[in-house]
DNA sequence: GAACGCTATACATACGTATTCAGGACGCTA
DNA sequence: TAGCGTCCTGAATACGTATGTATAGCGTTC
């Protein structure tokens, strides 16, 4: 029945207008009578007419899309930061509100994914979610400021960062989660999460950390540091090999809520019970409360992040500048770590 | 430096040849020669070209482009069903293999989803995600139908489904389910899915639960049957009112992990140990092997049925036509149900 | 040696929209 | 009634690509 799709001009002789007409009267121009406005959109609704996105895009030089780019290594079958997937649906929603498209990637798909996407045209700027260890692509990040591509990160709000940066606040998160710790009497609190240069956001929860301990009198212990990245897996061997060097602990902080859930199965594993030794993550993925016992952690606000992300993407599309944000963080307090 | 962005114009004008030769030499059309190909391809790579994705779409017809659409209510603050999440690091790849970008987007967020995509151009196919009760969707399927839209479901390979569907094994899964847990002596099995129609793949985990039952000289009993949606409080809802209605069981088979889990927090609750009580959930979300115990559980093939699913819908979009796809499972045995 | 076929390229054009510019209608003032 | 400004609309055009059609070059055949 319908042979093919409708254009504005299919609109404008229903109306009985003109083309320029119909575009005006759908994207809201204000020198387009009300009168005619309502004929324009009755027609349009009529027919189904949708504006087409690759004409509009190539009219106006732009794709209003944005690109969310996974900045990881990702081998084959590794699974992709709970966080950020957590992530995923207040930004998809936020794009939405805000008329962009949002399209997903990977990194590793693409060897010039720097380039890629906004010299396509496929988008108007990238998202970049990469936990930690952004040091070693630090060049490529300095080639799409270079190109003036629009990008914003999520990393850490600390020194020498590169471009627009949204961030949890890690190191009041780290303070926040000793604490909590120190007010439950532990006093030997090991802290298991990767402390390379690469990592800044774990580096700044290492600092509230101490920032904690040193305000009630501790000096931190490097031997109750463990280096173990964001993974079940090298929690729970962090936690293994301070038991078997003989550690003394009566309580983790774990940089990441995956490494910590490590972390408890090594404590269940060796005969030790949670909260007999208490345990504190870091981000608030969904497994944490539904882990035995649920952990305690400090939640970042999806939320808010999500949608921090998305408007300083845009407004630096938009108007050209973008300031970093700061996002506060929240403890919440499960049955992990309390007796 | 660069001051506007290079077209098939410029790339056509450094390697002395028309723009038509260069669009022919980068789309790898057979009449051009290697030799000119040979140049173009240099210009193009000396000026940092791609290919204009909104002018080639409107030229084509297409976007090239994929939207994936989650088909669920998503109340506010509600998680995306974890198992769709472990399909989209899959499905992303894929699409960049076989050449799409992939769009991301939820079903309430248009109420016009059924034809904003594929009128407006910005995809050329639909991938609809959502765990069962899909029926509420039927006539907007059927509109999709009628209006010749590309789409492809993930659902139950049942009867009466309409559209091109990719699904795993689901009566297999819950045969293989059950028989397992009687072949570690259990006999009183209760089930805890939500059986209403609107859920094909949960009758269908259902009818593979009694065949296995029968299979062992076992009638159904429907006192072990609870209705519980994939959610973990539900789950622990479900088993909850079990106890406290004093029906004797020895092992459970929750339809969904996420209910599995609440299943254990209420068997935990109410100071019965798991495997004690055993536990089998479905679908192998990330959650299942962080769980204590980790849970044994039905795995679907996330890599496989992201192929499939792009696939299906790349073909459906490039030949017309699409075969359905029904997936073997299989089952992981952890400790959630082995004494 | 003229007609023909084949290959590789160029020319012309269309895709559907958004925007610049020009102009018509109308009301107001002098 | 001429002059002017305001408000709305139409005509023309450009965005960058891909493709149908035409053509130039060149070897082949009878």
């Amino acid at each position: 029945m319908m042979q093919r799709r409708p254009t504005s001009f299919d609109i404008a002789a229903i109306a009985g207008v003109s083309q320029p007409t119909v575009s005006r009267a759908l994207s809201g121009n204000p020198s387009v009578s009300e009168e005619t406005r309502r004929r324009v959109l009755a027609a349009a609704e009529q027919l189904n007419y949708k504006v087409d996105k690759n004409a509009s895009g190539l009219r106006r030089q732009q794709a209003k899309t944005l690109a969310l780019l996974f900045f990881e290594e990702l081998p084959e079958h590794s699974e992709i930061n709970p966080f950020y997937l957590t992530l995923l649906g207040p930004m998809v929603r936020r794009c939405a509100d805000r008329g962009y498209d949002l399209l997903i990637s990977f990194q590793q798909l693409s060897s010039d994914w720097h380039v890629d996407y906004e010299d396509s045209r496929r988008a108007d700027g990238i998202i970049l979610l990469g936990y930690g260890n952004y040091l070693q692509y630090r060049p490529k990040l300095e080639k799409l400021i270079e190109r003036g591509t629009h990008f914003v990160r999520w990393g850490s709000g600390g020194d020498g960062e590169i471009g627009a940066t949204v961030s949890s606040d890690n190191e009041q998160g780290g303070f926040e989660a000793t604490t909590h710790l120190l007010r439950q009497g532990r006093r030997r609190i090991a802290f298991i999460g990767t402390g390379g240069a690469g990592f800044p956001e774990v580096q700044e929860r290492w600092r509230g950390y101490c920032r904690a301990l040193r305000a009630a009198g501790i000096e931190p212990d490097e031997r109750l540091r463990v280096d173990a990245a964001p993974s079940e897996c090298e929690g729970r061997a962090a936690v293994a090999s301070l038991i078997s060097a003989g550690v003394d602990f009566d309580a983790i902080f774990a940089a990441s809520d995956v490494a910590a859930i490590g972390a408890m199965h090594a404590l269940q594993q060796a005969g030790l019970s949670v909260p007999e030794t208490a345990v504190v993550g870091f981000d608030d993925i969904p497994a944490a409360s539904l882990a035995s016992p649920p952990l305690t952690t400090v939640t970042q606000d999806s939320h808010r992040a999500a949608e921090a992300l998305i408007d300083t993407l845009i407004q630096s599309i938009e108007s050209g500048a973008a300031a970093d944000q700061v996002l506060p963080v929240r403890l919440t307090v499960r049955e992990s770590s309390v007796r």
